[in-house]
DNA sequence: GGACGGTGAAACTTCAGGTTGCCTC
DNA sequence: GAAGTTTCACCGTCC
């Protein structure tokens, strides 16, 4: 196969080659700077234009950020990234995009590995090798496999491509052996993680699937986990224990029988670590800072994995937890769920997803995942607090889950009732004297056109009771 | 003579992702 | 461990 060689990287000539066949590609890397920075080198050597898409992707957000710029560059010349960093609506346009063939090449992370059905004739593999606690590895053949098969789906093409790039002639070798004519790895239980077994042993007793022990180790005998470890003494002891310590945080009681308590059923509803419900109960308070009371759901194992600090800010998320009372000595993850916590209080304080990236070195993808985790667990504090008879603190919990949910300071909560009013429109209304639900119904629809425009003004009024007839929009 | 711009080497920094769950005061 | 980014010294050019 004789590729023409345009440019000193082998992923930039393999890309345009494809281009040239009149075909698509999709070219894999390992971190989400080089998926952004391959995605634009390929997208200087391209003669291709999209406009129209480029201007969609760049309107995503009010505010665009230094992300969407990049993205919008890449568009107009056919190519684009894609990683957990981007906004949902900008993955949807890549992928819409790709799949009607206005974007020829994506450069991406795993996103695109699994789920996904694209027209890629190619599938390029820049990087086999991935960063993890240990330095640079080579990644499972299962992962590989995963990428691979991108190259030539049944419903666009009779067959496809996937091409590795070594980096030398040992990588290569290693490459043709493992990867190529190799084995994938063997599947391991995930049942293991002491949080996944201690959420399903609650609910094996919650649904009465097991009523004693002996049940319970029954049970787990015939999982693949069981299966696979072997050490039957070992499990006995491991269930046991777990039985113990929900007992010992009040959502189990033993007697003949094993039975859930009232917040040990809520618990196994809710699909929280039993441990997460436990910290949040004996933790949480009506007198937190919003600071505070982030932090403590930033501390539950379903947030992870927490955004990580950069050198450069480490003095300041250090000021912020020495202001806060946080020092979790005992706890190696405090800081990096204090920054998490920093991030979701700018949110809560309307700074938008420029300013978040900017000075946070968050994107808007990874702010909204967090914020959806947040969410789930303030609305699991929120019931834990009730069924412990807390309901100033379910309200005040209540309460920081709406703003999570709106991005929105307190004073905004009355406007953000009204369907189609968020966080912009809120501030705008509230910063020109519309502070209230009331205030809103009482204004002049002209103010409120001239606010909002014509149509959500309409609507606004609507909502409040009050038809505007057509007469007066003229 | 000084401002400016381009270049390349060295120093420095950072590192994938996605499933669940609930609908509220 | 390696890619990507930033910093900095160095040089040439222009006014």
């Amino acid at each position: 196969m004789e590729i023409k060689q345009l440019a000193k990287e082998h992923t930039i000539n393999l890309a345009l080659d494809t281009i040239a066949k009149d075909k698509q590609a999709l070219v894999f890397v390992n971190t989400k700077r080089s998926a952004e920075k391959e995605a634009e080198s390929i997208s200087k050597k391209t003669n291709l234009s999209c406009e129209a898409l480029a201007e969609k992707v760049r309107k995503v957000l009010p505010t665009p950020t230094k992300q969407c710029e990049r993205l919008f560059r890449c568009v107009q010349k056919g190519t684009a990234f894609h990683h957990a960093g981007l906004h949902s609506k900008q993955k949807t346009l890549v992928e819409d995009g790709f799949r009607d063939g206005t974007i020829k090449i994506i450069a991406c992370t795993p996103t695109l590995a699994a789920g996904l059905d694209l027209p890629a004739f190619r599938a390029i593999i820049r990087d086999l090798k991935r960063f993890d606690s240990f330095g640079m590895n080579f990644i499972p053949v299962l992962e590989y496999h995963q990428m691979a098969g991108r190259a030539g789906r049944p419903k666009y093409d009779t067959f496809g491509e996937a091409i590795c790039i070594a980096n030398s002639e040992d990588d290569a070798e290693h490459i043709m052996e493992e990867y190529i004519n190799g084995d994938p790895e063997n599947i391991l239980s995930k049942l293991a993680v002491e949080p996944v077994l201690r959420t399903y042993v609650l609910s094996l007793i919650v649904t009465r699937i097991a009523r004693t022990e002996e049940q319970l180790m029954d049970f787990f005998s015939k999982t693949f986990w069981a299966h696979q470890y072997e050490d039957h003494d070992e499990i006995e002891e491991i269930i046991s224990r777990m039985v113990n310590l929900l007992e010992e945080i009040e959502q189990i009681k033993k007697g003949k029988t094993l039975e859930a308590t009232r917040l040990g059923r809520r618990v196994a509803e809710l699909y929280i670590d039993p441990l997460t419900a436990h910290s949040l109960r004996k933790r949480l308070h009506t007198d937190m800072s919003d600071t505070g009371m982030l932090y403590l759901l930033c501390d539950c194992v379903e947030m992870k994995p927490l955004f990580s600090i950069r050198q450069a800010e480490y003095d300041d998320i250090e000021a912020v937890a020495t202001k806060e009372g946080i020092d979790d000595m005992f706890n190696e993850d405090y800081l990096p769920a204090v920054k998490t916590a920093a991030v979701l209080v700018d949110w809560m304080d309307e700074k938008n997803e420029a300013f978040i990236l900017e000075h946070r070195n968050i994107t808007p993808g990874e702010l909204r995942n967090k914020i959806e985790k947040a969410k789930w667990l303030s609305y699991a504090a929120m019931e834990i607090a009730k069924i412990s008879g807390q309901r100033e603190l379910s309200k005040r919990v209540y309460k920081t889950k709406l703003r999570l949910e709106k991005g929105v300071k307190e004073e905004l909560l009355d406007l953000i009732r009204f369907k189609g009013i968020g966080r912009v429109r809120a501030r705008t209304l509230f910063n020109n004297g519309l502070k209230t639900a009331t205030e809103v119904k009482r204004a002049k629809f002209d103010i409120l056109n001239r606010l909002l425009g014509q149509a959500v003004a309409r609507d606004l009024k609507k909502q409040v009771g009050e038809n505007v007839v057509q007469s007066r929009l003229a």
